[in-house]
DNA sequence: TTGTAAGCGTTATCAC
DNA sequence: GTGATAACGCTTACAA
């Protein structure tokens, strides 16, 4: 790009029209106190020339940025894409830039971003990341979602553990029987693995059956197809209430159960996790355990804004709710995917 | 937050300790010519006391931050987020930070972010905005999509007029006979309401009959709900096939048509715009015609960041495509909505 | 209270 | 090629 001149006007024009001394002009703009009549001969003077402080300047003066980076795995994920939304808002009520950086859940990305945001000198981080030997300078305010790091940084979650507890409970009520457990995931540990903790501990605490299948990203859904063949004997499915630790791992099991003739949530009901919307509507995906987003991302902004960063919770688990979304018997009005 | 402290190594540091002066320092970091003997000697300082330049002194210096501004409406609407995705990964690919901003559709917000975003010395913006008063400073590289603002500044958009014409045409070929254009946008006039033109140029060139029903975003769906009642004789449905302006009124759309009882595919095909997967899936939500994301991103950071700013074209309008998702009979293993 | 001046880390202009 | 040195626009002691 071509060398911009620079043509704005600054403080020094400012004080020149104003007829005051340039820190006068400095004090009006920190809300230092100034005489009344000096505050308004500066205004009147900026007014005039159009002038408005150089954010650049004063942070290169004061450290100070204003300007935090978020750093996610990728925008085409929804529920990522709702989350980072929550955090923008948040952090422009408290006049604050989010430099936004996608990784594609690449460690190494991951590295680079923080390094390179750093090098902007923006003033926290907010990342959800991968990779588990990420390097973050100490003297850099950081919050972590869904995953916990090490102690000083800390990491924003929902009640994944209550999640999965609630999702087992309301599997019950709705009169499942035999629970399945899917999960489709990092290989990483984080929070969220404890969905599943929580599913089994509810299972297991009412002596209900239950099987559970944990698949890695790398592996896809091959083995999902094979299980579910594995466990369908004369167009009949082994479970009739299945635990899905994602909205999109719930959508995907749900059109393979339809493609064998399994209809949701006649034969089989189903519970998702993330609360992720069709489009900006108000239809969910799936029956969900929904993930308080906003929540998420207010809390978040705190704990990276908080004055004092010496005793920082080492993480602050946010609580989640059930919403009925076609796949599970008591939804009413809302869209059931198979069965019209 | 609590003032840092600046540590870090500064190239007045480097310099002392390579035992040269500051101006090499700087010339090495910005490739200028420097002996090798002393270039090493910079290099190797710099290593041991873990320099790296501060991108925002130099900014501050230079007047060039290699930022650039995200404006958008809202991540929540999954195309936005999709075309921010690969924006920003586009910016990353050429060491260029992205402030992402969001409006939530409100033009004084989008004045605001413009406003703010400039004063944050970023290099140029990209948005999508809905004021058609947006006052946007004439030296302050600037790529629009999908609504031409004025000359000088460059418009980036799908080819809509074309994707409209698709539309019909597809329709067609699908043995529609008495086709339904629908759409729910923005009072703003902008290029994606050509799409309505492309559709309509054909129907007429074709001699085919055809309705058209435009609603405004703030009168919701009520109209929508209206106009399929009044098209609803014993059952049976006026209309064959529809085209919708946006994926979102697709789902919209059809799930009212479901619970009159009226099935897509089987009575009526819909195709819709946009071209949305499912979560991070690589299935559409509806048949669509698709907005090519990655080239309109690629094109918009080329015009943003290109040299001549001079002579730019007013708009640059790239091909899209038809793609079958499960709202037409020639969708083969896509995921029908309704009918199992 | 107001004015003055130093300095943040870098680039760029000069003499050498 | 290299090395002083003056900006860049702002904040902040400190002096008046």
């Amino acid at each position: 790009m071509a060398p911009k001149r620079n043509t704005a006007p600054t403080m020094k024009d400012v004080a020149a029209e104003a007829g005051v001394a340039l820190g006068t002009v400095s004090k009006v703009y920190n809300n230092l106190p100034v005489r009344d009549e000096y505050r308004e001969k500066v205004l009147a003077a900026a007014h005039k020339l159009g002038y408005s402080v150089n954010r650049y300047a004063r942070g290169f003066k004061t450290n100070r940025t204003n300007t935090v980076a978020l750093i996610w795995p990728t925008l085409r994920n929804p529920f990522f894409a709702y989350l980072s939304d929550a955090m923008i808002g948040e952090l422009t009520r408290r006049d604050y830039r989010a430099i936004v950086s996608i990784t594609n859940y690449d460690g190494q990305a991951e590295q680079r971003c923080l390094d390179m945001v750093r090098q902007n000198k923006v003033d926290g981080v907010i990342a959800l990341t991968y990779n588990p030997d990420l390097e973050v300078a100490p003297d850099l305010p950081f919050v972590s979602i869904d995953r916990h790091f090490r102690a000083g940084v800390p990491c924003v979650a929902s009640d994944n553990f209550g999640g999965g507890q609630l999702a087992a409970q309301k599997l019950l009520e709705l009169g499942c029987q035999k629970l399945l457990f899917l999960r489709l995931g990092s290989a990483i540990a984080g929070e969220p693995d404890k969905r599943q903790a929580g599913f089994e501990a509810t299972c297991r605490e009412r002596s209900i059956p239950f099987d559970s299948l944990s698949v890695q990203n790398e592996e896809g859904f091959t083995p999902f197809d094979t299980f579910l063949d594995a466990h369908l004997h004369s167009g009949v499915f082994d479970y009739d209430g299945i635990f899905c630790n994602t909205d999109r791992l719930c959508y995907e099991i749900e059109k393979r159960l339809r493609a064998r003739g399994v209809l949701v949530p006649t034969h089989v009901q189903m519970i998702g996790f993330d609360g992720i919307y069709r489009f900006d509507s108000e239809d969910l995906s799936c029956s969900t355990i929904v993930q308080p987003a906003e929540q998420i991302a207010r809390a978040a902004v705190d704990l990276l804004l908080v004055q004092d960063r010496a005793n920082l919770p080492a993480m602050v688990c946010l609580p989640v709710t059930y919403r009925a979304g076609g796949t599970t018997k008591d939804s009413a009005g809302e869209n059931k995917p198979a069965e019209s």
